[in-house]
DNA sequence: AGTTTACATGAAACCGATTTCAAGAACGGC
DNA sequence: GCCGTTCTTGAAATCGGTTTCATGTAAACT
């Protein structure tokens, strides 16, 4: 019974393959080359020259067994996992969704696989799926996002080479991705301004959130630079959603006061305020014109089509994971800077 | 240097902790309370009954060394890897995302842990990704979507426990979630049927895609009760993505082809042919009705909101990773029947 | 030619768990 | 009080690689 429980472990249970063949190790290849482990292990890793003559015997003995080495004993025996832990915030947001596509598909290219784990979950402080993730010895840890405090982050970084995308650290100057939301924020209010738009509208993302805090601020600033008054009645508090929107020109609206375009902190917000709008009969852009953020799909195909701040989420999460590769294989590393940009499309329109 | 090299690649090359702290073992804890390793295994896994009094010393002591057993050895030893292989496909549409999402929340749960392949990638056959995640000794293999053969995954799930959401395979009984895609296709065109129109036409997706075709075997359905005819002209090809409405629909104008509702495959196109239908001035759904697929979380935001068939994704993919742990485990397994159902909204009307 | 240097290679130790096996302790039955 | 079970337990084998170390051989130098 013991001999059988042992067998029926080690070769996958469920496993409905009658004839359990039995893995092959780098012991056969070993044999069947006519060389010790050592030397295959050598032919496998490059780690130490062969003479061509055993390396080409090693290597057809490998292709006419199928050979593939046991990652658990490679990753028991020299201490990499060639994985790389992931860790999602996951609002469910298109912009970070697009980011965990771009590290997916970029280390599609390579021999590392990605691991998930889910920020949210297990544990209050989120540092849960951090500890999972190193329980599960990754080579290389990519935060997404995460509300982490610095503190938390820096103790990671001691741990496991860390790189956190979409969100700025002090210090981090190699190890975050995240792109100027101030700016963007200024790009986006300076095009309804210069539409000749006055009393514009800001609908916030979560308080607390940087890049909300950072967009709210660019707005400040190119009203500011336009020598406009920030009227505290046109700032309305969000959380990113549609509801956001939606609430905040029925607010407005209620209020009686008065406005001709909004910037709405993302592209979900911005299709809540439309709704709320044409409720009302309020045409966009006729009456008023509207500002999203993140440029998600379907920005492009709502009507009219939205006028809105492109991230590039997938580049952003492709540049992370390579630059994650190059920093445990000890190269140089160097972020690419990546910029958003306005895209005009059809729900702004010069003031009448 | 030899013994430099050995220190620094165990113990994590790039970490910046000056005083490396050698992760404590098994061993450390069987010294620290003074049994023996196998005592402390079996503590560890429950897997043999052991005094209590030692029981306890052991589990004093892995609090104290804050012990966290090594996955590797574990593995290497028992065979389990504890880790969930997930194949996507990725065509980036919200309901694929959903069912990702609903396995990584439902897998935070468990002490099993997710990782990802995207199946488009590295090979045209798309068992790569398979391959890879088998490589990395998954115990059990999800995959999502995926036009992989059925005899490839026959082959698939003869080699590791396989589960496949939002695709039926004929012999995977307990192994496969899918929407019933023809009866949804049936309910959003006999809604509008029951909304007075008669001239529907129905927007397709990828041509070979199996819920393409459900959903359009489901407005036939429909139509034939009622007794109407199924005109070829109504019916478009289309992709899945917004520019398919738009085409489609521009298609239909400018051949005249008269029409008063729209049933999309998918939210995306719907949204296409909306903004299509908006820029030559027909109204929604005054002129027009329109019913999309998806219920993604845009489409109850945009103007009008859309009418549109609701699929469980997020429960459809927590179900497939509870249902794997379960299948894992050698539980029994009962797959929950999810349902698909209309959700009405504004963008369809009674036909006037 | 003799010695040094470099290269190639196999044997063995090691990574850190799990599992088997055998032996010792405790226990109940007669 | 003796014998056969049942419970616990530690020693040792094992999983499948990587790395060290020592050895043997070939090339290079004086």
């Amino acid at each position: 019974m013991g001999g059988d429980l042992k067998r029926s472990v080690r070769n996958r249970p469920n496993c409905k393959s009658p004839l359990s063949k039995k893995n092959i190790t780098i012991t056969d290849i070993a044999k069947a080359a006519n060389v010790s482990k050592s030397t295959v292990s050598r032919v496998i890793n490059a780690s130490t020259p062969v003479h061509p003559d055993k390396k080409e015997a090693v290597l057809a003995a490998m292709k006419e067994l199928n050979f593939e080495p046991n990652i658990f004993a490679r990753g028991l025996a020299s201490g990499q996992s060639k994985t790389i832990g992931v860790m999602t915030q996951n609002i469910g947001s298109p912009f970070y969704d697009g980011i965990s596509q771009g590290i997916l598909a970029s280390l599609s290219a390579t021999d590392y696989s990605p691991i998930f784990a889910d920020g949210r979950w297990r544990s209050e402080t989120g540092i849960a799926a951090a500890e999972t993730l190193l329980g599960r010895m990754v080579d290389g840890l990519i935060i997404v996002g995460s509300r982490l405090a610095e503190k938390q982050l820096n103790a990671l970084q001691g741990r496991v080479p860390t790189m956190i995308v979409g969100r700025q650290i002090p210090g981090w100057d190699n190890r975050c991705l995240f792109l100027d939301n101030e700016q963007a924020g200024y790009d986006a209010t300076k095009h309804l301004i210069d539409l000749g738009h006055e009393r514009i509208v800001h609908i916030r993302g979560i308080s607390d959130h940087q890049d909300a805090i950072h967009r709210f601020d660019g707005y400040r600033r190119a009203l500011s630079e336009a020598d406009l008054p920030v009227d505290p009645n046109l700032v309305c508090e969000g959380e990113f959603d549609g509801d956001s929107g939606v609430h905040a020109v029925q607010s407005l609206l209620s209020k009686g006061i008065k406005f001709t375009a909004i910037f709405a902190a993302n592209d979900m917000t911005a299709m809540g305020a439309r709704l709320a709008l044409y409720r009302t009969g309020i045409r966009v852009p006729d009456d008023v014109s509207i500002v999203g953020f993140d440029d998600q799909a379907e920005s492009a195909f709502v009507a009219p089509p939205l006028t809105t701040v492109n991230q590039p989420a997938h580049e952003m999460g492709a540049a992370a994971a390579d630059t994650m590769v190059k920093l445990i294989a000890g190269e140089d590393i160097q972020i690419p800077k990546l910029e958003s940009k306005l895209v005009i499309r059809e729900s702004t329109r010069k003031r009448t």
